[in-house]
RNA sequence: GCCGAAGUGGCGGAAUGGCAGACGCGCGGGUUUCAAAAACCCGUGGGCUUAACGCCCGUGAGGGUUCAAGUCCCUCCUUCGGCACCA
C-alpha cells in the first residue's frame, strides 16, 4: 500500500483530483450538437449510454462502476479514434424507494432525493468517468417531467390503428400504427369505421350495417357513448381492470412489480387482485411489433428470449359457446337454442360480435373441441353472477368471495390442488351441440384470453387434475403415437403402447400432438390440420375465429403515492377526462408536509392517493368548459421517467420540444461505425451501445421500447428501436461468511488464514459462500473505501480485470493489489521514484526492433480486445508490456507514449499525468483526443518463430523457422528435425498437416 | 415443471478446431535490508522418473466426429438466471 508514499512515488489521490478538476474546468468531454459552433459533421457519431442510477440512500455499490467503466472505456477509445461521442449521465429519481425512505426517516422526498443525488454524483465523479455533465438530467426536475407529462398526453391523444399498413422511411412495410384521436373520429364520421356492441371502432362491413349485427354508426351515438368509444381506443386511458392492490404500500402495482410469490417486489408485502378504475397504457396493441422488431436489435439472445416469453404470443381460436336453459334465458330473450343461433348466423354475411348470450373462450387447441366436457369461468368473470342458477348462487358467491380474499401467494401455492364450484348453468359445444356444465374455478385467470375456457381434461394437465378432483368426465380425442406419449412421461416405466391405451381410456392426460379420434368429420386428421380446418368451419358458421393472444397485459400506469409525476389530467363532470393544455405544463408536484400514503392490512381498504388530501390543489376549473373540476390525484409509476431519458440527453435544455428533430436524427441515426461495432441493428439506428444489468430485461427495456414506438409512429423520432446494441454486465457478488448458527460475519470480524476464514473473537471456522452483495450478508464492498485506499484508476482497472464483462464474478479485495501494483510499475517506467523526475531510462532515440515488436503486439491486442469488450485481456496485454519494459534501462519515448495512450481509456488519471510528464513543457491539455496508436504488422513480426511439431497429435518438439515460411517449407523443416527423425524411425509417414505459424502434425502408421 | 446460460490449477480467469492454464492473486525460493514492508528476480496443474534428458494423466461424467476437441455432435450430472395454473 502506498501510505508511505513520498512525493516521488505514484500519488494517485493527488493525481486523480488534479485531472478531475482539469476535465471539469475545460469541459473536456462536452459533446457538441449539430448546429453548435465547433461541431464537426464529418465525424461519425457514437452514443454510449449507461442505465442511469436510482439515487438511493446507500449510494453506489461496486456493481455500478462495472458498467460505467466499460462504457467509459468505449467512449474514450472512440474519441481517440475520431468519433463524436455522446456519453451522458443522469438520475432516475422518482419512485417508491424514495417515497419509503422519506417516510421512514420523516424527511421530505425532495430533500432526500437531492441529498442522495449529490452523494451519488460525488461518487461517480470520483471515478473519473468522461460524462458530458452539461447534459445531466434528473427525472424529478420539473423541466424534465414536463416532457414526461407531455409524452403522456401524446399517448392520451393517440389510438392504435391495427389495420393500417404503411411504409417507414427505410421502405419497410409495417402493419399497425399509432395515430391521432382526431383521425379516428374522422374515420367514424365518414363511416369508414362503425361501433360494435363493446364500443370498439371496427372497419365498416362491406354490405353496410345490418340490424342483427349489433353495429352502430357514429351518428347514432350520443355524446357519452362517443366519449366511451374514444376512451376505449386511447393508448393512455382509464379503465376498470383487475389490478394488483398492495394495501401495505397503499398503492397498486404493475404485474412486473409483483414477485412469483404474489408479493410486492418492494417490501415483500401481500398483493391482491382487485378490479379498480386506473390509468392504463395499451402496450398490448404493440405486442406484435415489440415481438417482431427484436430481430432489428443486437441484444443478448437471453434478453430477447425473456422479452419474447414475456410478450407470450400464442395462436389459437376464439370459440363461442351458446348458453342454454335457465342460464341462457337469464341473459338473452332472443336466442334459446344452439340451432336457432346457428340458423340466424348462417344468413349473415358478417360475424356477430360478442354479446351476453354466448360464452366466448380462447383456446390454442381448437382441435380438442370434441373432448370438451365442461367449461370454466374465472371468479371475476362478469357472467358468473348472471348465469348461476338460484340453487347454486349462494355457493358460487361464497366461492367468488373466497377467491377474492386469497392473495396471489395463496392462489399460486396450491396449483396442484384445484378448487371450484358448479354454477348450475350449461353451454352448448358448437361443434357437436352437446350441453356441458359451466364451473367457476380460480385456476382460470380473468386477465388472459377471455377469462373463460373450455376444459378438455384428456388433453390438458390442469383440466385433468380438476376433472379428477370433481369427478367430471374425461374423453380422449387425440390419439398420440407411442413415442410422443413416452416423451411426455419420460420417467414413467409403463410400456408406451399401454400408455397410448391409458390416454384413449381417459386414465392418463396427454397434451401433445397426435391424430384426432372421436371428433366427428375431423376424425383421422393430424392436430395441426385439424386446427386449421375446424377454425375455418367455425368462422364460416360465425361461431369462432382465428385469434392471437398475448401474455403481455396492458400497463397499469397509476400509483397511489406522492413521489411521482402528477398526471396532467383534469376530471370534469361534463367533459369527462380533459387533458391539461400544453402551455400549462409542467404540472408541478405540489408540496406536501404529510406525504405518507394510507397503508393498511385490509385487502378491502380503498386506495387513498396522498394528493387527494390537498383539496385546494385538487379543485380547479375545467380547461374545456370552465366549470368546476378536479385534478387527477394518482401519480405515474417509477418507470415513466426512464422510458425516454436517453432522448432528453440529446437536447436537455430545449424548452420548445423534448428533443429537436435534427439533433435526434444525428445522435440516434444509423452509425458510420467501424467493423467492430457494425451490426444489422446499428444500420437501423438507435443508441449505439447501452450497458446495464440484466434485471431490467423486461421492465424498463420493454416499456422504453413501447414509448419509443409510439413516438416513432407519431413522427417525433426517426428510429423504430431505442437501443441498437445492448450489453448486460454480470453481477459482482461477494464472499459471505457465516458461523455454525448461520449468522453472517462482517469482514472486519474475520481472521483470514491460509486454510480458511476464522472468527476473530470466537475462533470458530466460518463457512464461505459467494452471494449477491447485501447488507444482511455483510458482504458489501463500498467504492469509497476502495478509492481512498487504492484510487479510482485501480478500482476501474480491477473491475475490468476480474473477468469477462458479462460474467457474474466474486469481488476479491486481495486481487485489487495486483492491478494496483501494475499501475505503480507503469508509473516507474516513466518516473524516477527517487527524484520524481522523468526517468533517465526514457530516451529520445530510435527504438530498437524488440521494443517496437513488444509495442505493436500490445497495440494489436489492446485494440482488438477493447473493440470486442474483452477488457480483462486488454489489461493483461498492457501488464505484459510493462513486464517486458521494466527490466530495460533504455525505454524509448516512441514506445512509451503509445502505451500511455492505450492506458488512457482504462486508467485515465494516471495516463494524463504520465502523458504530461513524458511530453514535457511543450504539452498543455488532455490526451483524450490524441489519435489512437496504429498497429504496424511488419514491426510486430519476429524473423523467426518456434512451431510445435506433433507426432500423431502429441507435441514432441519444436522447430525454429522463418516467420513467413509456407506450409511446404514448414513441413520440410519439421521432417528434417533430428528428434522428429528419431520418432519416425522405420514408421511410415502417412500424412503431414502443416499450419504456418501454428504447428505441424505428422501422422505415422505401420 | 418449462426456457436459457455456464462447468478449466489452491482462487479470479486465458485460449479464430491447432503447443491447455496467458495475465493477476496466493504460495515457495532468492536479491536487497539490522529487521520488516515495499521493490526486483526465479519457480509454481497432478503423477512418474535415473529428478539432467524425458514419460504418463489432465478442461463436470460418458460416448462420438477429426490428423488434431476445453472448443463441434449425442447422452447424463451439477450450478446459476428467468418464467411459472397464460388454456
Amino acid at each position: 500500500m502506498s501510505t508511505t508514499a513520498t512525493a516521488a512515488t505514484y500519488d494517485f489521490l493527488a493525481i486523480e483530483k488534479k485531472w478531475q478538476e482539469y476535465w471539469a474546468k475545460h469541459e473536456t468531454f462536452r459533446a457538441l450538437n449539430p448546429g453548435e459552433a465547433g461541431f464537426d459533421p464529418d465525424k461519425p457519431k457514437l452514443y454510449v449510454l449507461d442505465m442511469f442510477p436510482y439515487p438511493s440512500g446507500a449510494g453506489l455499490h461496486v456493481g455500478h462502476p462495472e458498467g460505467y467503466t466499460a462504457t467509459d472505456i468505449v467512449s474514450r477509445y472512440a474519441r481517440m479514434n475520431g468519433y463524436n461521442v455522446l456519453h451522458p449521465m443522469g438520475y432516475d429519481s422518482f419512485g417508491l424507494p424514495a417515497q419509503q425512505y422519506a417516510v421512514e426517516h420523516g424527511i421530505h422526498p425532495r430533500i432526500t432525493t437531492e441529498r442522495n443525488i449529490a452523494n451519488i454524483e460525488r461518487q461517480i465523479k470520483m471515478l473519473g468517468f468522461s460524462y458530458d455533465w452539461s447534459r445531466r438530467v434528473a427525472t424529478t426536475d420539473p423541466d424534465y417531467y414536463r416532457w414526461t407529462q407531455w409524452i403522456f398526453l401524446q399517448m392520451y391523444d393517440a389510438w392504435y390503428d391495427a389495420e393500417m399498413v404503411w411504409t417507414d422511411p427505410t421502405g419497410r412495410k409495417i402493419q399497425g400504427r399509432a395515430r391521432r384521436v382526431a383521425d379516428l373520429v374522422q374515420e367514424m364520421e365518414q363511416g369508414r369505421r362503425v361501433v360494435d356492441a363493446a364500443f370498439n371502432a371496427v372497419p365498416a362491413p362491406k354490405g353496410g350495417i345490418t340490424p342483427t349485427s349489433g353495429l352502430r354508426a357514429w351518428g347514432d351515438l350520443d355524446e357519452i357513448e362517443r366519449r366511451r368509444v374514444i376512451d376505449n381506443h386511447r393508448l393512455a386511458a382509464m379503465a376498470e381492470v383487475p389490478v394488483n392492490w398492495c394495501p401495505a404500500l397503499g398503492t397498486v402495482l404493475a404485474n412486473e412489480e409483483v414477485t412469483n410469490e404474489g408479493r410486492s417486489e418492494r417490501g415483500n408485502h401481500p398483493v391482491y387482485r382487485r378490479p379498480m378504475r386506473q390509468w392504463m397504457l395499451r402496450i398490448t396493441r404493440y405486442g406484435d411489433r415489440l415481438l417482431d422488431d427484436l430481430v432489428m436489435v443486437d441484444w443478448p439472445e437471453s434478453i430477447k428470449l425473456m422479452q419474447r416469453n414475456w410478450i407470450g404470443r400464442s395462436e389459437g381460436a376464439e370459440v363461442d359457446f351458446l348458453l342454454t336453459g335457465e342460464a341462457g334465458r337469464a341473459v338473452t330473450d332472443d336466442y334459446e337454442t344452439f340451432e336457432a343461433l346457428k340458423a340466424v348466423r348462417a344468413t349473415q354475411g358478417y360475424p356477430v360480435t360478442p354479446a351476453d348470450y354466448v360464452l366466448r373462450i380462447y383456446t390454442t387447441r381448437p382441435d380438442t373441441l370434441y373432448g370438451a366436457t365442461y367449461m370454466v369461468l374465472a371468479p371475476e368473470h362478469p357472467l358468473v353472477e348472471k348465469i348461476s342458477t338460484p340453487e347454486h348462487r349462494a355457493e358460487v358467491a361464497a366461492y367468488v368471495q373466497q377467491a377474492r380474499n386469497r392473495s396471489e401467494l395463496e392462489r399460486i401455492a396450491d396449483t396442484k390442488q384445484k378448487t371450484g364450484v358448479f354454477t348450475g348453468a350449461y353451454a352448448i359445444n358448437p361443434v357437436n351441440g352437446r350441453e356441458i356444465p359451466i364451473w367457476v374455478a380460480d385456476y382460470v385467470l380473468m386477465s388472459y384470453g377471455t377469462g373463460a375456457i373450455m376444459a378438455v381434461p384428456a388433453h390438458d394437465e390442469r383440466d385433468f387434475a380438476f376433472a379428477k378432483a370433481f369427478g367430471l368426465p374425461i374423453e380422449a380425442v387425440v390419439q398420440p403415437t407411442a413415442q410422443a406419449v413416452k416423451e411426455e412421461y419420460p420417467e414413467d416405466s409403463t410400456p408406451p403402447d399401454q400408455m397410448v391405451q391409458q390416454v384413449l381410456a381417459g386414465e392418463r392426460c396427454f397434451a401433445g400432438l397426435g391424430v384426432a379420434v372421436n371428433s366427428g368429420e375431423f376424425t383421422g386428421q393430424p392436430t395441426s390440420e385439424f386446427k386449421k380446418n375446424v377454425t375455418a368451419s367455425l368462422e364460416a358458421a360465425g361461431l369462432g375465429r382465428f385469434a392471437v393472444n398475448f401474455k403481455l397485459r396492458d400497463w397499469l400506469f397509476s400509483r397511489q403515492w406522492y413521489w411521482g409525476e402528477p398526471f396532467p389530467i383534469i376530471h370534469c363532470e361534463k367533459c369527462g377526462t380533459v387533458p391539461l393544455p400544453e402551455d400549462q405544463l409542467p404540472l408541478l408536484l405540489p408540496h406536501m408536509e404529510d406525504f405518507k400514503p394510507k397503508a393498511s392490512d385490509d385487502p378491502e381498504a380503498p386506495p387513498q392517493p396522498p394528493l387527494a388530501r390537498i383539496t385546494e390543489w385538487v379543485n380547479t376549473t375545467c380547461p374545456s368548459c370552465g366549470g368546476a373540476a378536479q385534478r387527477e390525484v394518482n401519480a405515474m409509476p417509477q418507470w415513466a421517467g426512464s422510458c425516454w431519458y436517453y432522448l432528453r440527453y440529446l437536447d436537455p435544455k430545449n424548452d420548445k420540444a423534448f428533443v429537436d428533430p435534427a439533433v435526434e436524427r444525428y445522435w440516434m441515426g444509423a452509425s458510420r461505425l467501424p467493423a467492430w461495432a457494425k451490426t444489422e441493428a446499428q444500420q437501423a439506428g438507435g443508441v449505439d451501445l447501452y450497458i446495464g444489468g440484466a434485471e431490467h430485461a423486461v421492465l424498463h427495456l420493454l416499456y422504453a421500447r413501447f414509448w419509443h414506438k409510439v413516438l416513432f409512429d407519431l413522427g417525433y423520432i426517426s428510429t423504430h428501436e431505442p437501443f441498437a446494441k445492448l450489453f448486460n454486465q454480470g453481477m459482482i457478488r461477494g464472499f459471505a461468511y457465516r458461523d455454525s448458527r448461520g449468522i453472517y460475519v462482517g469482514y472486519d470480524q474475520i481472521d483470514f488464514r491460509e486454510d480458511g476464514a476464522y472468527h476473530k473473537e470466537t475462533g470458530e471456522k466460518l463457512t464461505e459462500s459467494i452471494e449477491k452483495m447485501s447488507k444482511s450478508l455483510k458482504n458489501v464492498v463500498n467504492p469509497d473505501d476502495v478509492v481512498s485506499q487504492y484510487g479510482a484508476d485501480t478500482l476501474r482497472l480491477y473491475e475490468m480485470y476480474m473477468g469477462p464483462l458479462e460474467a457474474s464474478k466474486p469481488w476479491n479485495t486481495r486481487d485489487v493489489m495486483g492491478v494496483h501494483r501494475f499501475l505503480h510499475r507503469a508509473w516507474r517506467l516513466i518516473v524516477d521514484p527517487e527524484t520524481g523526475e522523468l526517468s533517465s531510462a526514457v530516451t529520445d532515440g530510435e527504438p530498437d526492433a524488440e521494443s517496437l515488436r513488444v509495442l505493436h503486439n500490445t497495440i494489436e491486442a489492446v485494440s482488438r480486445d477493447t473493440e470486442r469488450f474483452g477488457f480483462n485481456t486488454a489489461i493483461a496485454a498492457m501488464i505484459m508490456f510493462v513486464n517486458e519494459m521494466t527490466p530495460r534501462d533504455v525505454r524509448p519515448r516512441a514506445v512509451l507514449e503509445p502505451f500511455v495512450q492505450m492506458l488512457a481509456p482504462y486508467a485515465p488519471h494516471i495516463a494524463e499525468e504520465l502523458w504530461q510528464r513524458i511530453k514535457g513543457g511543450s504539452w498543455h491539455g488532455s490526451l483524450s483526443y490524441e489519435p489512437w496508436p496504429v498497429y504496424d504488422e511488419s514491426l510486430a513480426k519476429e524473423d523467426e518463430v518456434e512451431v510445435a511439431v506433433q507426432i500423431n497429435g502429441k507435441v514432441r518438439t519444436r522447430v525454429r523457422v522463418p516467420s513467413d515460411v509456407d506450409a511446404k517449407g514448414l513441413e520440410a523443416a519439421a521432417l528434417a528435425d533430428e528428434k522428429v527423425k528419431g520418432f519416425i524411425g522405420d514408421m511410415q509417414v502417412r500424412k503431414v498437416i502443416a499450419v504456418p505459424g501454428r504447428l505441424v502434425n505428422i501422422v505415422l502408421g505401420k
